[in-house]
DNA sequence: GTGCATGTTTGCACTCTGCGCAAGTATTTT
DNA sequence: AAAATACTTGCGCAGAGTGCAAACATGCAC
């Protein structure tokens, strides 16, 4: 972060890091394939805590109110923080969007795998894996978008107002999402925000 | 596509593209940043073809409609046969996966554009960026999530039936997407396939 | 403390990527 | 034909990523 923080993204090398931290080229590589792999484990972090939080949930809640309610959890100034600082450097740079593109995903076969295992107990009934995928997909389609926006209006600011903004977007996403994005105009948010 | 083929994935280096190209591998570099971008050309054309179908639609039809018109449309031989190759090599791959999800992600960026365009044009209201945004990540997620089903089910299979699967596929995840995921049992799906 | 076993770190060497540069080769324009 | 423009290529270099074997550290038994 250090290094990201003063040379930019992309304008140091693994040598760097390894400097940095006070070991060797090699070791770093016996460590991490590569410098998007460390990068990447800070949005994945970020994402862990959400999927921690979705796990929580009690497993007769509709998904939604739960993938809400875990999304909410991650509008707090500690757990946004780092990635906030990432986003404001990665927003034009390829190579760190890439790396965030992944720990998405990633995230995604995570919540998959986490819905299946709440509708397989409870009933023998064999799982609609189009509904599963299309759901879950659509879930951090929308936790993304709202931090894409949250992003473009606050810019990761993090005081108090900006991360009830934050926390807003992601509410008003789910509804969006729950609703079937009420297929009529897109210029009446469900509330209005401050 | 041949080296991929008879070689598999991260099986080929450069050197051996532009030899089998019949050109130097510096030129190579001259048009493609690396092996990568030159596969994700493939999913890229397959997206592209959605998109340019989604921007023929009526202005007026509900975005929903419009994009489960689009991607029916994929759902023909010539369109889906390099993506299903590609997709049954890449499954496990890192690399492929990581390009065809960069190709994904920019078919989203592109429907945001279209439909900001749609609503632009007619209200002079401000448009609801997360409204836009939150949509066309779920259109996104949806079809993939379709594509993804289709593979596990028919792993690429090509023959009518298969395809006809697939179309089918595509509706149902477009009127899950519309009916807010109906929130309740995912074992019926809104349609009995064959 | 000595010796041994296990695990970690490191240097070395090598292949491959990606790109700037300048020289070469086509192609088009005048 | 000469000049302008576009495209290709070879060369050289910095950096990524990895196998291998030597060096080093740590823990344990005796």
């Amino acid at each position: 972060m250090d290094l990201l923080r003063t040379r930019g993204p992309g304008n140091f090398t693994v040598e760097d890091i390894a400097e940095a931290a006070g070991i060797s080229r090699r070791t770093f590589f016996n460590y991490f394939a590569s410098t998007e792999v460390v990068i990447a484990s800070v949005t994945h972090g970020f994402l862990d805590k959400a999927l921690q939080q979705f796990r929580l949930r009690p497993a007769g809640e509709p998904i939604l109110e739960s993938a809400r309610a875990a999304l909410v959890e991650l509008a707090d100034p500690m757990t946004v923080a780092p990635i906030a600082e990432l986003y404001s450097m990665g927003q034009a740079n390829p190579m760190l969007s890439r790396s965030e593109l992944e720990a998405w995903d990633h995230c995604t076969v995570e919540i998959i795998d986490a819905a299946r295992e709440r509708f397989a107990q409870g009933s023998g009934v064999e799982i609609d894996e189009l509904y599963l995928r299309a759901l879950a997909g659509s879930i951090i389609s929308c936790g993304k978008a709202a931090m894409d926006v949250w992003f473009a209006r606050c810019g990761g600011d993090l005081s108090p107002d900006s991360l009830s903004n934050l926390r807003q977007l992601l509410i008003d996403s789910m509804s969006l999402l729950g609703s079937g994005f009420a297929s009529h105009s897109p210029a009446t948010p469900s509330q209005d925000r401050h």
